[in-house]
DNA sequence: CATGAATGAGTTTTCATTCAT
DNA sequence: TATGAATGAAAACTCATTCAT
């Protein structure tokens, strides 16, 4: 028993408390987004009452900075892993659709959540500080390897915007039935696609 | 005198009226999203009183399915129209394209407003409908050159998502400042790139 | 009719509703003190609903204020109308004694709200604009007496203080009962006491 | 922050607990009223969890009649300590005032609370009873002096709630900036101020 | 038809009080 | 006995919709 996880009446912990929220707050604000969900509707969900949310967080916007934050960070943090930055671009441009896709099929309500909740206005500045950080690496990444002409030549932030907007783009379409699921076979179609969208051409 | 323009007291006609309810709602939900959008804030920009809002349509949600069935079917007309069936595939997917980017640089709203409001819960069978149109459309389009071999072979829906994906994105990060905007040359690799992506690659 | 004083459907306007509202707030604060006053409960004294409230007023904060700056700016006014400025000061206070006491029985819930809400943290800057007028209006009536040789010396402030303390005792024990109603002989002697507390006594 | 917690950290009895809730409470209910203070917020300053206020007072409104008996208790066991019963009316009248002054300045929360929640709707029988025992006595002794012909004639309650006042729109003064601080000038020019008006005045 | 004041159910949020530990 | 997390009723405030004019 520490002061961190004390252990409640009905065995769940603070912890656990927090999570049931947050985790009912990203279902229902996927699901209808923020204005569209009220914050008793999260409670019930969470099997708390209303104001007990309020003993968690200070409003109903921590409570989507929160979950915002939280699983731009995993994101990030799933295609960061393992990365191999010692490889070619063609082994890390591997990597990035694999870890991408990977996390929207283990978690495809953030996902979702994420792409609902992309630069809306009550997001706060610790909540843009992560989007940016991400935008930035992919940046990083694109003129690094254009520089080194692996990649196709084209003005700032049109490859990455392609790549992330084709992958979001196939995501959806998986949910909204507009393809089949994501399997391998669609997985490697895709990424053999991509490659040779921002490969430079004159390269075999 | 006829009955879809009875001029009114004030010169106007009913569908004066009824365009600039429509033009109001276009923005106001293109910036703060269904639910952040007061029905007397879409009245006051449309420069009539709220009642008058309910002559015209039954409740908010009517107007939200009429702006979007409006505007995604001008967005199916402008890509349909003058479209090369007979040109190749390479002209189709310039077409294509080009007239997707020449809609959103025209229409930066109802792209805009098209993208968010894609697959919300108050929209209508109608709506859908429309849009259901416009992805038969194109995995038709796909699916025909793809057989005759122009088109790199994948999973239904997977190229058709892949290059809406890829235009989406690269709007938006236009919008939020993440690439410079649409200028001509962005357009020009951002073709050549997606025709890379999504030609067999064995053809020359 | 005109622009100012709109006749409604129930032959009331305008400006009786917004009266209604600040006539039922002024009951309730008098009685119960700012947050001991529920928005709805003013509603339903003032006869309308509680979202009509807001279609006059801001807030609840800005009706206190309305009714603050209403009713101080009225006292002020009772004491100023006629008041007897080229009179010797044994008239001044007199005719000071008597506006106020005329007030206090013709407004008593008037002048209960404004003792009870006197210097209260949720009164704006006019509200407290106001305040500092009359404050500074009284002091500068005993501070030119004083020089006059016609009151009593005493440090800045004293006299002041003691004969608006000395009314609002007195009306406050007419209120509670600890003294019969203000009758004109419980005012004259009041008045008596009065001037001999604040006259030079070795003016005869 | 109390002055009690320090003696609570080793061995806390009932009443040391019971007189930190109190003290917390008078402060905070003098600052912002009895509707604008939280309990938990008492319980914060007192230094013990919101629960336990609880065991030592069955509501809110049993913590505010407490703090008012105690200190109402307080002022008046203040003025008859040491009351100088064999003293003539002039220092009897002196004695009173200082004692109020004394007090006011030695507990101006106390005081500042006193005059805040004065006949407030909540407080019970028992705060008012306390209450009327002040006024009677202060009563007696005005028609005591009066009879014997000392005092000024005037109906039932005009001197007490003249004089009552009188002070307390001094002590407001202060609080307020309307006038300096209590100085001992002050009071004296206050105390001859106030015998003039109360005194017969045909008495030299 | 057009208006816009009025409505009241619904929103987010607070807080006095309880109760399992 | 003391705790403080949990509660849920009630607070202030918003807004889609109606309806008398």
């Amino acid at each position: 028993m520490n002061i961190h996880s004390l252990v409640m009446a009905d065995g769940s912990t603070r912890e656990d408390k927090k999570e049931c929220i947050l985790s009912a707050a990203l279902e229902l604000f996927a699901e209808k987004g923020f204005h569209g969900t009220a914050v008793p509707e999260i409670a019930q969900k969470a099997g708390v009452a209303a104001g007990t949310i309020y003993r968690y967080f200070a409003s109903k916007e921590a409570i989507v900075n929160a979950v915002y934050q939280r699983h731009k960070s995993q994101l990030l943090a799933s295609v960061m892993a393992d990365f191999p930055y010692d490889g070619n671009a063609r082994a890390q441009v591997h990597h990035f659709i694999a870890a991408t896709f990977g996390f929207a099929k283990k978690h495809p309500l953030a996902f979702k959540f994420l792409e609902l909740h992309h630069h809306a206005p009550y997001l706060d500045d610790k909540s843009r500080e992560v989007e940016q950080s991400v935008v930035a690496m992919a940046n990083g990444f694109v003129e690094q390897h254009e520089h080194n002409k692996v990649l196709r030549k084209a003005p700032q932030g049109v490859l990455a915007g392609l790549v992330w907007g084709a992958m979001v783009g196939l995501i959806r379409a998986g949910w909204e039935g507009r393809c089949t699921e994501l399997t391998p076979k669609a997985e490697i179609a895709f990424e053999e696609a991509i490659w040779d969208a921002v490969r430079r051409p004159d390269t075999t």
